[in-house]
DNA sequence: AAGCGCAGTCAAAGCGCTTTGGCTTGCCCG
DNA sequence: CGGGCAAGCCAAAGCGCTTTGACTGCGCTT
């Protein structure tokens, strides 16, 4: 509860000494730098964040803005991604400051985020395809890593994404493999870039195949449980419908299966099912009750990837400015 | 980008005169004000944030310190209290600092936070049974609201709830009342307050009723979907099995579904399920198949009500000290 | 013996804001 | 016409830290 003066007339060093001892300069004689740990320990002390700061410029803070629609959800993900990317920032000494805001006011609090020096970096959440927020953030001059990426100009900026398009067309060319002719997608919305790419890869691999893209068999929404269960029940009322399906979520799985198990179908025998997983914690792939395939990509690890990219970056020591993980399939 | 001294200098004005000018002071003129605003906006002035916090001694910070166990999860409930909390402090101009820590390091980020007085004050989630947290905090000085209470000493500290145990007892009763006997109970970790509170309902309706309390009916894990599978399917391999189930979480009883369709019960018929449904967004309360009855409570309310206590505490004008929150039934 | 470099320390100048305690005006009233 | 009182503004003193630049001994070289 001491501060530095306080400090300083107890151990009759001067301030500069003092700090120097506890920030680890060499200038200081280690038996001097005990001595100084010593009595921090002792009574207490430890630097005023906010003079800190001032008297150095750096915030030692990463922002999360997060935008939330009036009366939307924060994707369950977030969760994860926050575990992950919070484990780094502790152990490097950085705090995270989250921003919950609506939507369509995303730029001003970039800005203000930067006007007011409260972060030293940001991440981007949920890239979409015509993403402005990368040529801000450049503009602004603050640095940020993308979790995800946008569709053009992925070389100009740092991002951590999964291979989304490669993992799809992975899992619609297994299905393809086992005799499935009609494959039906049900994606998360498509202005999404990792929903786009989704699609992408699920598209190569049926025309890899010669097989029709049929819209019919298509559905984009949120990815939670009631919109895979609408899918699927569209696609059953349909004239043709799929023996397989490819879901983009586990909760939009969930609720293709209630779907199926609705109609009568029995999962793993009348249809196939494959979702994929970004690791929820919460859901465990057997939740399904163990008939499906997975993809799997840890959100944790892709928060964590995030979270040193950005320090590394801030520090001035970036090595590798992207990372594109794969999941497990 | 500017600074104050060059604002001023560009105003002919006084530093004084604009901080005051723009924290809205009355002792500057109307005319002078206008005159500030507008340099401030054009300019793109704002204050520096740690320099304020300096000067002031507040931080404007509230932190959430949320325990994570080594590969534990975070959690899904608290992705909507962040964004009710959130939403509150973006309006009230707080920020949100959320420090992810191994569950044995939490005492010691609380006095790290004080000590370089980052936050005003912090919101405790999680409290369970003999939670050291609130008496420690009490001795720090550092103001906070819990989510949720503690068993003993509520009139002590501030805090929001829901009311767990009237909720639970209900839900019994209401199964008690179509003639069920032998309820079962899938309740979360019972070191958890609000998991003890929802047994004590659940016990007192049983009582009530003169019905036995049968431990063989009772499982206490984490509220996953796998937990909710292993304990159903451990009451339908004992030898008398329930015939309704209260479960304290969705993704429990998802997987108490989960279960009994594997045994060929055909919930809603053979079987009751009544959950406790925290309005998680992404799984609305048909995620079961509408067979089952559900109590709801709003999380992200919670959220906003914490936030709302903590601020209003801080800035000395608090006016009630706690809030039990009724779930609808 | 003078000069030099080095290790160890310090005083003081910021960092950019808020806030205290004056200091001018101009106006009203006795 | 002078004293009193607001209203409006300002200079300067912090807030608690980091960092620059200078200073002191001391042991070594030349």
């Amino acid at each position: 509860m001491a501060n530095l003066r306080e400090l300083s007339e107890k151990l009759g060093l001067s301030q500069t000494t003092i700090s120097r001892a506890l920030n680890g300069y060499p200038e200081v004689s280690e038996t001097t730098r005990k001595r100084v740990i010593e009595a921090a320990r002792e009574h207490n002390y430890e630097p005023n964040s906010s003079a800190r700061r001032l008297a150095t410029g750096k915030a030692r803070t990463i922002g999360h803005v997060v935008p939330v629609a009036k009366h939307d959800m924060i994707n369950p993900h977030f969760t994860d991604f926050i575990a992950g990317a919070g484990a780094i920032y502790n152990r490097r000494g950085y705090d995270m400051l989250i921003s919950v805001v609506d939507a369509d006011k995303q730029a001003e609090t970039y800005r203000a985020l930067r006007r007011n020096r409260r972060v030293d970096g940001v991440i981007v959440h949920g890239p979409v395809a015509d993403d402005p927020r990368p040529a801000m953030l450049r503009e602004l001059g603050l640095p940020f890593v993308v979790h995800g990426r946008t569709l053009e100009d992925e070389g100009s900026y740092c991002w951590v994404d999964v291979n989304n398009r490669r993992a799809f067309a992975a899992a619609t060319r297994h299905l393809i493999g086992l005799g499935h002719r009609r494959i039906a997608l049900v994606n998360g919305w498509e202005h999404m870039t990792f929903a786009i790419r989704r699609r992408e890869g699920y598209e190569d691999a049926l025309g890899a195949a010669g097989l029709p893209v049929d819209p019919a068999l298509m559905a984009t929404n949120e990815m939670i449980e009631s919109s895979g269960h609408a899918a699927m029940a569209a696609f059953l009322a349909g004239d043709a419908p799929p023996t397989a399906v490819l879901a983009a979520s586990v909760l939009s799985g969930l609720g293709v299966l209630r779907a199926a198990r609705e109609a009568g179908l029995r999962p793993g025998r009348d249809l196939s099912v494959i979702w994929y997983d970004d690791c929820l914690s919460f859901l465990d792939p057997e939740s399904g009750g163990g008939t499906m395939t997975v993809i799997r990509s840890a959100i944790r690890e892709a928060g964590e990837h995030c979270a040193a990219m950005l320090i590394d970056q801030i520090e001035g020591r970036s090595v590798r400015n992207h990372l594109l993980l794969e999941a497990d399939f």
